[in-house]
DNA sequence: CCTCCAAAAAATGTGCACATTTGCTTCGTG
DNA sequence: CACGAAGCAAATGTGCACATTTTTTGGAGG
Protein backbone atom coordinates (compact mmCIF):
# COMPACT_ATOMS: atom_id res chain seq x y z
CA UNK A 1 0.00 0.00 0.00
CA UNK A 2 3.07 2.23 0.24
CA UNK A 3 3.28 2.95 -3.35
CA UNK A 4 -0.80 2.97 -4.19
CA UNK A 5 -1.21 3.89 -8.18
CA UNK A 6 -3.56 4.37 -10.77
CA UNK A 7 -5.87 6.89 -8.07
CA UNK A 8 -9.58 7.29 -9.30
CA UNK A 9 -10.36 5.90 -12.98
CA UNK A 10 -6.82 7.24 -14.50
CA UNK A 11 -4.22 5.20 -15.87
CA UNK A 12 -0.79 5.78 -15.39
CA UNK A 13 2.07 5.67 -17.49
CA UNK A 14 -0.19 6.15 -20.60
CA UNK A 15 1.26 8.29 -22.63
CA UNK A 16 -1.35 11.22 -24.01
CA UNK A 17 0.40 13.92 -25.51
CA UNK A 18 -3.32 15.33 -26.63
CA UNK A 19 -3.79 16.71 -22.76
CA UNK A 20 -0.25 18.30 -22.40
CA UNK A 21 -1.09 20.47 -26.19
CA UNK A 22 -4.79 20.84 -24.44
CA UNK A 23 -3.09 22.45 -21.33
CA UNK A 24 -0.73 24.44 -23.11
CA UNK A 25 -2.80 25.69 -25.58
CA UNK A 26 -5.08 26.90 -22.78
CA UNK A 27 -2.56 28.74 -21.08
CA UNK A 28 -1.42 29.99 -23.83
CA UNK A 29 -4.96 31.08 -25.26
CA UNK A 30 -5.34 33.07 -22.08
CA UNK A 31 -2.42 34.63 -22.46
CA UNK A 32 -2.95 36.12 -25.63
CA UNK A 33 -6.53 37.26 -24.97
CA UNK A 34 -5.26 39.23 -22.14
CA UNK A 35 -7.27 37.31 -19.29
CA UNK A 36 -3.91 36.46 -17.30
CA UNK A 37 -3.16 40.24 -16.34
CA UNK A 38 0.65 40.73 -16.02
CA UNK A 39 2.14 39.86 -12.75
CA UNK A 40 -0.13 37.25 -11.81
CA UNK A 41 1.61 34.06 -10.32
CA UNK A 42 1.00 30.60 -11.74
CA UNK A 43 1.40 28.01 -8.81
CA UNK A 44 1.47 24.60 -10.00
CA UNK A 45 -0.88 22.74 -7.61
CA UNK A 46 -4.16 25.10 -8.61
CA UNK A 47 -3.77 24.66 -11.98
CA UNK A 48 -3.13 20.59 -11.46
CA UNK A 49 -6.05 21.17 -10.12
CA UNK A 50 -8.56 23.12 -12.11
CA UNK A 51 -7.14 20.85 -15.01
CA UNK A 52 -7.17 17.98 -13.84
CA UNK A 53 -3.59 16.55 -14.55
CA UNK A 54 -0.84 15.60 -12.78
CA UNK A 55 1.56 18.41 -11.55
CA UNK A 56 4.10 17.46 -13.53
CA UNK A 57 2.34 18.04 -16.66
CA UNK A 58 1.56 21.59 -15.73
CA UNK A 59 4.94 21.94 -14.71
CA UNK A 60 6.50 20.85 -18.17
CA UNK A 61 3.73 23.75 -19.73
CA UNK A 62 5.10 25.81 -17.63
CA UNK A 63 8.74 25.51 -18.48
CA UNK A 64 8.28 25.67 -21.94
CA UNK A 65 6.07 28.56 -22.03
CA UNK A 66 9.31 30.25 -19.96
CA UNK A 67 11.41 28.85 -22.64
CA UNK A 68 9.24 30.66 -25.19
CA UNK A 69 9.69 34.20 -22.58
CA UNK A 70 5.81 33.92 -22.37
CA UNK A 71 6.22 33.79 -19.10
CA UNK A 72 9.11 34.79 -16.90
CA UNK A 73 10.01 32.18 -14.90
CA UNK A 74 12.08 32.30 -11.45
CA UNK A 75 13.98 29.38 -10.10
CA UNK A 76 12.09 27.96 -7.02
CA UNK A 77 9.71 30.49 -7.25
CA UNK A 78 7.79 29.66 -9.86
CA UNK A 79 6.08 31.20 -13.11
CA UNK A 80 4.28 34.92 -13.19
CA UNK A 81 3.19 36.46 -16.08
CA UNK A 82 5.63 38.83 -17.14
CA UNK A 83 5.28 42.53 -16.86
CA UNK A 84 6.66 44.27 -19.45
CA UNK A 85 7.75 47.82 -19.67
CA UNK A 86 6.60 50.36 -22.04
CA UNK A 87 10.63 49.77 -23.82
CA UNK A 88 10.25 46.26 -23.81
CA UNK A 89 7.11 47.32 -26.06
CA UNK A 90 8.46 49.77 -28.00
CA UNK A 91 10.92 47.37 -28.89
CA UNK A 92 8.77 44.75 -29.91
CA UNK A 93 6.92 47.26 -32.02
CA UNK A 94 10.38 48.38 -33.77
CA UNK A 95 11.59 44.78 -34.41
CA UNK A 96 8.42 44.62 -36.53
CA UNK A 97 8.72 47.93 -38.35
CA UNK A 98 12.63 47.25 -38.82
CA UNK A 99 11.45 43.72 -40.42
CA UNK A 100 8.95 44.96 -42.48
CA UNK A 101 11.33 47.34 -44.13
CA UNK A 102 13.53 44.16 -45.24
CA UNK A 103 10.48 42.11 -46.33
CA UNK A 104 9.04 45.29 -48.12
CA UNK A 105 12.40 45.64 -49.87
CA UNK A 106 12.69 41.84 -50.84
CA UNK A 107 9.09 41.90 -51.74
CA UNK A 108 9.82 44.41 -54.60
CA UNK A 109 11.35 41.92 -56.72
CA UNK A 110 8.46 39.01 -56.01
CA UNK A 111 5.73 41.71 -56.17
CA UNK A 112 3.44 40.08 -59.05
CA UNK A 113 -1.14 40.48 -59.59
CA UNK A 114 -1.87 37.38 -58.05
CA UNK A 115 -0.20 39.36 -54.72
CA UNK A 116 -1.99 42.17 -55.27
CA UNK A 117 -5.18 40.92 -55.40
CA UNK A 118 -5.06 38.53 -52.34
CA UNK A 119 -3.81 41.45 -50.30
CA UNK A 120 -6.67 43.88 -51.98
CA UNK A 121 -9.35 41.19 -51.13
CA UNK A 122 -7.80 41.07 -47.70
CA UNK A 123 -8.46 45.16 -47.44
CA UNK A 124 -12.00 44.42 -48.62
CA UNK A 125 -12.46 42.03 -45.56
CA UNK A 126 -10.80 44.20 -42.72
CA UNK A 127 -12.70 47.61 -44.17
CA UNK A 128 -16.08 45.15 -43.76
CA UNK A 129 -14.69 44.37 -39.64
CA UNK A 130 -14.19 48.18 -39.42
CA UNK A 131 -17.72 49.25 -40.68
CA UNK A 132 -19.61 46.92 -38.84
CA UNK A 133 -17.52 47.74 -35.66
CA UNK A 134 -16.43 44.26 -35.04
CA UNK A 135 -13.33 44.80 -33.07
CA UNK A 136 -12.32 41.74 -32.46
CA UNK A 137 -12.27 40.93 -35.94
CA UNK A 138 -11.00 44.07 -36.96
CA UNK A 139 -7.11 43.45 -34.46
CA UNK A 140 -7.28 40.23 -35.57
CA UNK A 141 -7.05 40.84 -39.72
CA UNK A 142 -5.21 43.85 -38.90
CA UNK A 143 -2.63 41.10 -37.54
CA UNK A 144 -2.88 38.63 -40.63
CA UNK A 145 -1.95 41.69 -42.92
CA UNK A 146 1.52 41.72 -42.00
CA UNK A 147 1.36 37.74 -42.03
CA UNK A 148 0.25 37.50 -45.33
CA UNK A 149 2.97 40.67 -46.59
CA UNK A 150 5.84 38.40 -45.03
CA UNK A 151 4.28 34.77 -46.14
CA UNK A 152 4.56 36.58 -49.66
CA UNK A 153 8.67 35.46 -48.93
CA UNK A 154 7.75 31.91 -48.77
CA UNK A 155 10.42 32.15 -45.82
CA UNK A 156 9.68 30.21 -42.82
CA UNK A 157 11.81 32.06 -40.57
CA UNK A 158 10.68 34.92 -40.75
CA UNK A 159 7.22 33.93 -40.63
CA UNK A 160 8.03 32.33 -37.25
CA UNK A 161 9.51 35.75 -36.59
CA UNK A 162 7.13 37.96 -37.16
CA UNK A 163 4.14 35.48 -36.11
CA UNK A 164 6.41 35.72 -32.76
CA UNK A 165 6.45 39.50 -32.80
CA UNK A 166 3.04 39.88 -33.48
CA UNK A 167 1.89 38.01 -30.71
CA UNK A 168 4.29 39.53 -28.13
CA UNK A 169 2.63 42.56 -28.91
CA UNK A 170 -1.18 41.08 -29.07
CA UNK A 171 -0.28 40.63 -25.06
CA UNK A 172 1.11 43.86 -24.68
CA UNK A 173 -1.94 45.53 -26.08
CA UNK A 174 -3.47 44.33 -23.31
CA UNK A 175 -1.58 46.25 -20.84
CA UNK A 176 -0.28 49.68 -22.76
CA UNK A 177 -2.82 50.06 -26.08
CA UNK A 178 -5.39 52.54 -25.39
CA UNK A 179 -8.89 50.73 -25.54
CA UNK A 180 -11.48 53.26 -26.68
CA UNK A 181 -10.13 53.69 -30.61
CA UNK A 182 -8.63 51.01 -32.36
CA UNK A 183 -5.67 49.27 -34.52
CA UNK A 184 -4.39 49.51 -37.68
CA UNK A 185 -5.96 52.27 -39.72
CA UNK A 186 -7.30 50.65 -42.76
CA UNK A 187 -6.44 53.16 -44.80
CA UNK A 188 -2.87 53.24 -43.94
CA UNK A 189 -2.59 49.17 -45.02
CA UNK A 190 -4.31 50.22 -47.73
CA UNK A 191 -1.35 52.94 -48.62
CA UNK A 192 1.10 49.88 -48.71
CA UNK A 193 -0.48 47.96 -51.26
CA UNK A 194 -1.13 50.92 -53.63
CA UNK A 195 2.95 51.30 -53.59
CA UNK A 196 3.43 47.85 -54.10
CA UNK A 197 1.00 47.82 -56.95
CA UNK A 198 3.14 50.89 -58.28
CA UNK A 199 6.48 48.93 -57.52
CA UNK A 200 7.34 51.54 -55.61
CA UNK A 201 9.34 49.83 -53.19
CA UNK A 202 10.58 53.24 -51.13
CA UNK A 203 7.19 54.86 -50.77
CA UNK A 204 5.78 51.44 -49.88
CA UNK A 205 8.89 51.25 -46.85
CA UNK A 206 8.26 54.96 -45.94
CA UNK A 207 4.34 54.25 -45.73
CA UNK A 208 4.85 50.92 -43.61
CA UNK A 209 7.97 53.31 -41.32
CA UNK A 210 4.80 55.68 -40.69
CA UNK A 211 1.92 53.04 -40.13
CA UNK A 212 3.64 52.01 -37.38
CA UNK A 213 5.21 55.02 -35.53
CA UNK A 214 1.63 56.28 -35.77
CA UNK A 215 0.32 52.70 -33.74
CA UNK A 216 3.83 53.07 -31.89
CA UNK A 217 2.83 56.93 -30.97
CA UNK A 218 -0.64 56.05 -29.34
CA UNK A 219 0.99 53.31 -26.73
CA UNK A 220 0.90 54.60 -22.98
CA UNK A 221 0.83 53.18 -20.18
CA UNK A 222 -2.31 52.08 -18.62
CA UNK A 223 -1.64 51.52 -14.74
CA UNK A 224 -5.44 51.38 -13.30
CA UNK A 225 -5.89 48.29 -15.88
CA UNK A 226 -3.55 45.81 -13.50
CA UNK A 227 -6.25 44.67 -10.86
CA UNK A 228 -3.69 42.33 -10.03
CA UNK A 229 -3.95 38.73 -9.51
CA UNK A 230 -7.98 37.44 -9.62
CA UNK A 231 -9.02 33.91 -9.22
CA UNK A 232 -7.08 31.44 -11.44
CA UNK A 233 -10.52 29.21 -11.66
CA UNK A 234 -12.34 32.18 -12.96
CA UNK A 235 -9.71 32.59 -16.19
CA UNK A 236 -9.84 28.74 -16.87
CA UNK A 237 -13.72 28.51 -16.18
CA UNK A 238 -14.99 26.64 -19.07
CA UNK A 239 -12.02 24.14 -19.48
CA UNK A 240 -12.39 21.74 -17.37
CA UNK A 241 -14.37 21.62 -14.28
CA UNK A 242 -12.71 18.72 -12.37
CA UNK A 243 -12.62 19.34 -9.13
CA UNK A 244 -13.31 22.40 -6.68
CA UNK A 245 -12.21 23.04 -3.44
CA UNK A 246 -14.17 25.78 -1.28
CA UNK B 1 12.15 -0.12 3.15
CA UNK B 2 9.73 0.00 -0.29
CA UNK B 3 10.96 3.83 -0.67
CA UNK B 4 14.81 3.51 -0.11
CA UNK B 5 16.45 6.65 -0.48
CA UNK B 6 20.03 8.48 -0.69
CA UNK B 7 21.93 5.95 -2.32
CA UNK B 8 25.49 6.07 -2.77
CA UNK B 9 27.23 9.25 -1.82
CA UNK B 10 24.72 11.60 -3.90
CA UNK B 11 21.79 13.69 -2.35
CA UNK B 12 18.97 13.16 -3.93
CA UNK B 13 16.01 16.67 -4.06
CA UNK B 14 18.96 18.71 -4.12
CA UNK B 15 18.53 21.47 -6.36
CA UNK B 16 21.56 22.18 -8.73
CA UNK B 17 20.84 24.64 -11.80
CA UNK B 18 24.53 24.84 -12.64
CA UNK B 19 24.24 21.10 -13.34
CA UNK B 20 21.66 21.48 -15.87
CA UNK B 21 23.55 24.27 -17.62
CA UNK B 22 26.49 22.45 -17.83
CA UNK B 23 25.06 19.97 -19.57
CA UNK B 24 23.04 22.29 -21.84
CA UNK B 25 26.07 24.19 -22.41
CA UNK B 26 28.13 20.92 -23.27
CA UNK B 27 25.56 19.41 -25.53
CA UNK B 28 25.04 22.96 -27.07
CA UNK B 29 28.66 23.54 -27.98
CA UNK B 30 28.99 20.03 -29.51
CA UNK B 31 25.99 20.85 -31.96
CA UNK B 32 27.59 24.60 -32.54
CA UNK B 33 30.96 22.85 -33.17
CA UNK B 34 29.66 20.64 -35.78
CA UNK B 35 30.89 17.41 -33.68
CA UNK B 36 27.33 16.28 -33.20
CA UNK B 37 27.16 14.83 -37.46
CA UNK B 38 22.99 16.01 -38.75
CA UNK B 39 20.88 12.56 -37.80
CA UNK B 40 22.87 11.39 -34.81
CA UNK B 41 20.57 10.00 -32.27
CA UNK B 42 20.98 11.39 -28.71
CA UNK B 43 19.39 8.47 -26.47
CA UNK B 44 18.88 9.64 -22.93
CA UNK B 45 20.58 7.04 -21.08
CA UNK B 46 24.38 6.74 -22.32
CA UNK B 47 24.80 11.01 -21.81
CA UNK B 48 23.02 10.46 -18.60
CA UNK B 49 25.61 7.89 -18.10
CA UNK B 50 28.36 9.76 -19.73
CA UNK B 51 27.72 13.30 -18.00
CA UNK B 52 26.99 11.01 -14.75
CA UNK B 53 23.47 13.03 -14.16
CA UNK B 54 20.49 11.97 -13.51
CA UNK B 55 18.11 10.52 -16.87
CA UNK B 56 15.78 13.61 -16.11
CA UNK B 57 18.15 16.05 -16.06
CA UNK B 58 19.24 14.92 -19.52
CA UNK B 59 16.07 14.29 -20.52
CA UNK B 60 15.03 18.46 -20.08
CA UNK B 61 18.28 19.57 -21.83
CA UNK B 62 16.87 17.99 -24.60
CA UNK B 63 13.61 18.86 -24.56
CA UNK B 64 14.66 22.43 -24.05
CA UNK B 65 16.87 21.66 -26.66
CA UNK B 66 14.00 20.85 -28.84
CA UNK B 67 12.01 23.57 -28.39
CA UNK B 68 14.99 25.85 -29.53
CA UNK B 69 14.68 24.01 -32.70
CA UNK B 70 17.82 22.89 -32.14
CA UNK B 71 17.06 19.16 -31.89
CA UNK B 72 14.31 17.35 -33.76
CA UNK B 73 12.34 15.49 -30.64
CA UNK B 74 9.79 13.00 -32.22
CA UNK B 75 7.16 11.68 -29.40
CA UNK B 76 8.36 8.38 -27.91
CA UNK B 77 11.40 8.44 -30.39
CA UNK B 78 13.86 10.43 -28.76
CA UNK B 79 15.89 13.40 -30.02
CA UNK B 80 18.05 13.25 -33.27
CA UNK B 81 20.36 16.29 -34.88
CA UNK B 82 18.34 17.81 -37.66
CA UNK B 83 19.54 16.68 -40.76
CA UNK B 84 18.81 20.09 -42.64
CA UNK B 85 17.79 20.32 -46.17
CA UNK B 86 19.63 23.01 -48.89
CA UNK B 87 16.06 24.84 -48.86
CA UNK B 88 16.45 25.25 -44.88
CA UNK B 89 19.77 26.83 -45.18
CA UNK B 90 18.76 28.96 -47.76
CA UNK B 91 16.07 30.05 -46.00
CA UNK B 92 18.30 30.90 -43.10
CA UNK B 93 20.49 32.92 -45.33
CA UNK B 94 17.88 34.77 -46.52
CA UNK B 95 15.97 35.51 -43.59
CA UNK B 96 19.70 37.33 -42.52
CA UNK B 97 19.67 39.21 -45.51
CA UNK B 98 16.19 40.49 -45.50
CA UNK B 99 17.08 41.15 -42.12
CA UNK B 100 19.90 42.62 -42.29
CA UNK B 101 17.94 45.15 -45.01
CA UNK B 102 15.50 46.12 -42.56
CA UNK B 103 18.42 46.86 -40.36
CA UNK B 104 20.54 49.03 -42.23
CA UNK B 105 17.28 51.37 -43.50
CA UNK B 106 16.87 52.04 -39.68
CA UNK B 107 20.48 52.10 -39.14
CA UNK B 108 20.80 55.04 -41.68
CA UNK B 109 19.13 57.46 -39.13
CA UNK B 110 21.40 56.81 -36.19
CA UNK B 111 24.74 56.24 -37.77
CA UNK B 112 27.01 58.38 -36.42
CA UNK B 113 31.06 58.81 -36.36
CA UNK B 114 30.93 56.37 -33.16
CA UNK B 115 29.45 53.55 -34.96
CA UNK B 116 31.72 54.04 -38.25
CA UNK B 117 34.85 54.10 -35.61
CA UNK B 118 33.59 50.87 -34.33
CA UNK B 119 32.93 49.41 -37.51
CA UNK B 120 36.25 50.60 -38.95
CA UNK B 121 38.05 48.54 -35.41
CA UNK B 122 36.09 45.40 -36.63
CA UNK B 123 37.34 45.74 -39.94
CA UNK B 124 40.71 45.62 -38.79
CA UNK B 125 40.37 42.66 -36.77
CA UNK B 126 39.27 41.07 -39.46
CA UNK B 127 41.81 41.43 -42.18
CA UNK B 128 44.57 40.61 -39.44
CA UNK B 129 42.95 37.42 -39.07
CA UNK B 130 42.42 36.73 -42.61
CA UNK B 131 45.90 37.88 -43.11
CA UNK B 132 47.72 35.45 -40.79
CA UNK B 133 45.49 32.62 -41.70
CA UNK B 134 43.05 32.35 -39.12
CA UNK B 135 39.95 30.43 -40.29
CA UNK B 136 38.65 30.01 -37.24
CA UNK B 137 38.78 33.85 -36.03
CA UNK B 138 37.59 34.74 -39.39
CA UNK B 139 34.36 32.69 -39.22
CA UNK B 140 34.45 34.05 -35.60
CA UNK B 141 34.51 37.84 -36.32
CA UNK B 142 32.68 37.34 -39.54
CA UNK B 143 29.70 36.80 -37.89
CA UNK B 144 30.49 39.49 -35.03
CA UNK B 145 30.52 41.93 -37.66
CA UNK B 146 26.27 41.73 -38.56
CA UNK B 147 26.55 41.64 -35.01
CA UNK B 148 27.52 44.96 -34.51
CA UNK B 149 25.15 46.03 -37.18
CA UNK B 150 22.42 44.95 -35.77
CA UNK B 151 23.71 45.81 -32.07
CA UNK B 152 23.82 49.51 -33.44
CA UNK B 153 19.75 49.60 -33.37
CA UNK B 154 20.24 48.55 -29.16
CA UNK B 155 16.92 46.43 -30.40
CA UNK B 156 17.02 43.55 -27.99
CA UNK B 157 14.22 41.60 -30.22
CA UNK B 158 16.07 41.81 -33.50
CA UNK B 159 19.54 41.02 -31.91
CA UNK B 160 18.14 37.69 -30.17
CA UNK B 161 16.52 36.54 -33.64
CA UNK B 162 19.85 37.57 -35.45
CA UNK B 163 22.40 35.63 -33.40
CA UNK B 164 19.66 32.51 -33.88
CA UNK B 165 19.81 32.78 -37.33
CA UNK B 166 23.83 33.16 -37.19
CA UNK B 167 24.35 30.08 -34.99
CA UNK B 168 21.41 28.22 -36.74
CA UNK B 169 23.58 28.52 -40.04
CA UNK B 170 26.76 27.74 -38.72
CA UNK B 171 25.80 24.75 -37.48
CA UNK B 172 24.61 24.16 -41.23
CA UNK B 173 28.12 25.82 -42.77
CA UNK B 174 29.74 22.14 -41.42
CA UNK B 175 27.58 20.51 -43.76
CA UNK B 176 26.84 22.62 -46.82
CA UNK B 177 29.66 25.08 -46.48
CA UNK B 178 33.17 24.09 -49.00
CA UNK B 179 35.59 23.70 -46.30
CA UNK B 180 38.19 24.85 -48.59
CA UNK B 181 37.47 28.91 -49.41
CA UNK B 182 36.48 30.83 -46.67
CA UNK B 183 33.96 32.70 -44.86
CA UNK B 184 32.38 36.60 -45.86
CA UNK B 185 35.06 38.21 -47.65
CA UNK B 186 36.68 41.07 -45.66
CA UNK B 187 36.08 43.65 -48.62
CA UNK B 188 32.62 42.99 -48.74
CA UNK B 189 31.94 43.96 -45.57
CA UNK B 190 34.12 47.00 -45.72
CA UNK B 191 32.22 48.09 -48.76
CA UNK B 192 29.25 47.99 -46.59
CA UNK B 193 30.82 50.20 -44.27
CA UNK B 194 32.10 52.19 -46.75
CA UNK B 195 28.38 53.26 -48.09
CA UNK B 196 27.19 53.61 -43.98
CA UNK B 197 30.35 56.00 -44.22
CA UNK B 198 28.52 57.52 -47.00
CA UNK B 199 25.12 57.82 -44.98
CA UNK B 200 23.94 56.02 -48.58
CA UNK B 201 21.57 53.71 -47.59
CA UNK B 202 20.70 52.22 -50.77
CA UNK B 203 23.88 51.33 -51.40
CA UNK B 204 24.60 49.61 -48.39
CA UNK B 205 21.89 47.42 -48.77
CA UNK B 206 22.79 46.49 -52.15
CA UNK B 207 26.22 45.64 -51.43
CA UNK B 208 24.73 43.77 -47.84
CA UNK B 209 22.14 42.18 -50.31
CA UNK B 210 25.35 41.08 -52.70
CA UNK B 211 27.06 40.23 -49.98
CA UNK B 212 24.28 37.58 -49.11
CA UNK B 213 23.88 36.52 -52.82
CA UNK B 214 27.55 35.29 -53.15
CA UNK B 215 27.41 33.84 -49.93
CA UNK B 216 24.50 31.58 -50.72
CA UNK B 217 25.61 31.05 -54.00
CA UNK B 218 28.71 28.85 -52.65
CA UNK B 219 26.42 26.81 -50.75
CA UNK B 220 26.06 23.16 -51.80
CA UNK B 221 25.54 19.56 -50.36
CA UNK B 222 28.71 18.10 -49.10
CA UNK B 223 27.32 14.20 -49.26
CA UNK B 224 30.53 12.77 -48.23
CA UNK B 225 31.17 14.76 -45.17
CA UNK B 226 28.38 12.75 -43.33
CA UNK B 227 30.19 9.72 -41.74
CA UNK B 228 27.04 9.49 -39.68
CA UNK B 229 26.93 8.36 -36.40
CA UNK B 230 29.93 7.67 -34.17
CA UNK B 231 30.53 7.11 -30.91
CA UNK B 232 28.65 9.94 -28.33
CA UNK B 233 31.30 8.81 -25.65
CA UNK B 234 34.08 10.61 -27.82
CA UNK B 235 31.94 13.55 -28.74
CA UNK B 236 32.20 14.67 -25.06
CA UNK B 237 35.11 12.97 -23.83
CA UNK B 238 37.10 15.58 -22.43
CA UNK B 239 33.82 16.73 -19.82
CA UNK B 240 32.87 14.20 -16.86
CA UNK B 241 34.65 11.19 -17.08
CA UNK B 242 32.67 9.57 -14.62
CA UNK B 243 31.94 6.03 -15.52
CA UNK B 244 32.75 4.56 -18.91
CA UNK B 245 31.17 0.64 -20.14
CA UNK B 246 32.95 -1.91 -22.09
C1' DC C 1 18.30 -16.09 -49.02
C1' DC C 2 14.68 -13.21 -48.11
C1' DT C 3 10.35 -11.96 -45.68
C1' DC C 4 7.42 -11.81 -41.99
C1' DC C 5 6.15 -12.21 -37.25
C1' DA C 6 6.58 -12.91 -32.30
C1' DA C 7 9.16 -12.15 -28.21
C1' DA C 8 12.71 -9.83 -25.77
C1' DA C 9 15.43 -5.76 -24.94
C1' DA C 10 15.98 -1.02 -24.76
C1' DA C 11 14.28 3.62 -24.65
C1' DT C 12 10.78 7.05 -23.66
C1' DG C 13 6.97 8.95 -20.74
C1' DT C 14 4.64 9.71 -16.22
C1' DG C 15 3.11 9.63 -11.44
C1' DC C 16 4.73 9.75 -6.92
C1' DA C 17 7.42 10.30 -2.72
C1' DC C 18 10.27 12.76 -0.81
C1' DA C 19 14.15 16.92 -0.14
C1' DT C 20 14.74 21.73 -0.39
C1' DT C 21 13.52 26.20 -0.69
C1' DT C 22 10.46 30.11 -0.14
C1' DG C 23 6.84 32.91 2.14
C1' DC C 24 4.14 33.86 5.84
C1' DT C 25 2.57 33.92 10.47
C1' DT C 26 3.36 34.31 15.11
C1' DC C 27 5.56 35.28 19.09
C1' DG C 28 9.00 37.39 21.97
C1' DT C 29 11.92 41.41 23.05
C1' DG C 30 13.54 46.20 23.04
C1' DC D 1 4.28 49.48 18.74
C1' DA D 2 8.04 48.30 15.76
C1' DC D 3 11.21 44.88 14.56
C1' DG D 4 13.30 40.60 13.99
C1' DA D 5 13.78 35.67 14.60
C1' DA D 6 11.95 31.20 14.81
C1' DG D 7 8.69 27.95 13.26
C1' DC D 8 5.27 26.41 10.06
C1' DA D 9 2.77 25.78 5.79
C1' DA D 10 2.98 25.76 0.92
C1' DA D 11 5.42 25.48 -3.46
C1' DT D 12 9.24 23.98 -6.32
C1' DG D 13 12.80 20.51 -7.72
C1' DT D 14 14.49 15.71 -8.32
C1' DG D 15 15.30 10.77 -8.27
C1' DC D 16 13.01 6.59 -8.87
C1' DA D 17 9.78 2.93 -10.05
C1' DC D 18 7.06 1.52 -13.09
C1' DA D 19 3.81 1.70 -17.75
C1' DT D 20 4.05 2.19 -22.58
C1' DT D 21 6.12 2.40 -26.84
C1' DT D 22 9.69 1.50 -30.11
C1' DT D 23 13.49 -1.19 -31.80
C1' DT D 24 16.10 -5.19 -32.14
C1' DT D 25 16.57 -10.10 -32.19
C1' DG D 26 15.70 -14.76 -33.45
C1' DG D 27 13.44 -18.12 -35.89
C1' DA D 28 9.89 -20.38 -38.81
C1' DG D 29 8.08 -20.65 -43.30
C1' DG D 30 8.05 -19.60 -48.19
Amino acid sequence: MATQRGRNGKRNGKANPAEDEAVYEAILHALLEGKLKAGVKLAEPPLADIFGVSRERIRKVLHRLGAERRLEMIPNRGARVPRPTLDDVRSVYEAHRVLEAGVLTQLARLVDDALIDKLTAHLAEERAAATRGDRAASVRLSGAFHVHLVEALGNAELTRFLSDLLSRSSVMVSVYEPATDSICAVDEHGAIVDALRARDVSRAIAVSREHFLHVESRLHLDDDAVPANEDLASVFGAIKPKRRKR
